[in-house]
DNA sequence: TTACCTGTAATTATGATGGTTACATGTAAT
DNA sequence: ATTACATGTAACCATCATAATTACAGGTAA
């Protein structure tokens, strides 16, 4: 099992939609850097964009940030590109047998554990920005 | 996407060991409380004892656990059913393109970021044990 | 021997993912 | 207006993990 790829597709996207000149991006220039096909990349670009994160005109490239780099978390990129749905990053087995003492009551205990679990995680997301990321790659690229 | 309930059933499974005297813990009589087929149980049952959480003999009904309820935390139970593996909760694309100072540094950039989330999501479940299950289970059992 | 159990392989249906093609629609420059 | 190029989407497909299921080999004890 692992979280969809699309999150760090997203946030590759992003890292480019803040390097490149604006004219530059489109889904065909990010494709290519992806490596993966134009399609994918609009698909994606249609979360982002749903989310508010970025601002593309239909018919014309150039895909701009709505935000700053520093406004924007990874948390918000993860939830735009519905990679994990809210409080059900871990899956519990349903019906469970009523009639048994465990059964009956078994997802109501363990229900609250899994939530705290992954918003420990969701929680580290929150705190890096995509601003982090832009900086760690303009280091890396000198 | 979410985790498999693999763990959940698991966690449901180690709880019953627990509660139960060991000679009705059969695959079969834990299936029912889980509401699955006993064979699933069997495949569970062989990840637990692989790791040493419990003992079963072979051809005969009663598994027990091999260590206390407070010394099994959930993270241990989590990596017995391999519902994650080892800093590999995030999924990266792979191959972007190394002709682009973005592509090329992408995944190094965003590796630790996925690590430090999915250790901060990890570390909760260690702090949590069977016996805090077990014992949320019987109080509401009452 | 009988009855019941575990261990495990093989099969299947389902659902998410990611790749791909195709095309309708929007935009702007000539 | 025509052309060139872009986005927005639908549709389809191959692949993979999950979970359900069947089947059977082998262990255990009355």
């Amino acid at each position: 099992m692992t979280i969809s790829s699309r999150f760090s597709v997203a946030i590759h996207m992003l890292t480019l939609v803040a390097l490149s000149p604006p004219e530059v991006i489109s889904s065909d220039f990010l494709a290519r850097s992806v490596n993966t096909n134009p399609a994918l990349i609009r698909k994606i670009m249609a979360m982002l964009k749903k989310a508010e994160l970025i601002q593309v005109k239909p018919g014309v490239a150039g895909a701009t940030l709505k935000k700053s780099l520093n406004a924007i978390s990874l948390l918000e990129i993860y939830q735009a590109v519905s990679v994990v749905e809210p409080n059900e990053l871990f899956g519990i087995h349903d019906q469970p047998n009523p009639a048994c003492p465990v059964g009956r009551n078994i997802q109501t205990t363990i229900e609250p554990l899994f939530i705290t679990a992954q918003s420990a995680m969701e929680r580290v997301l929150e705190q890096i920005t995509l601003g982090d990321v832009v900086k760690d790659i303009e280091q890396l690229a000198d």
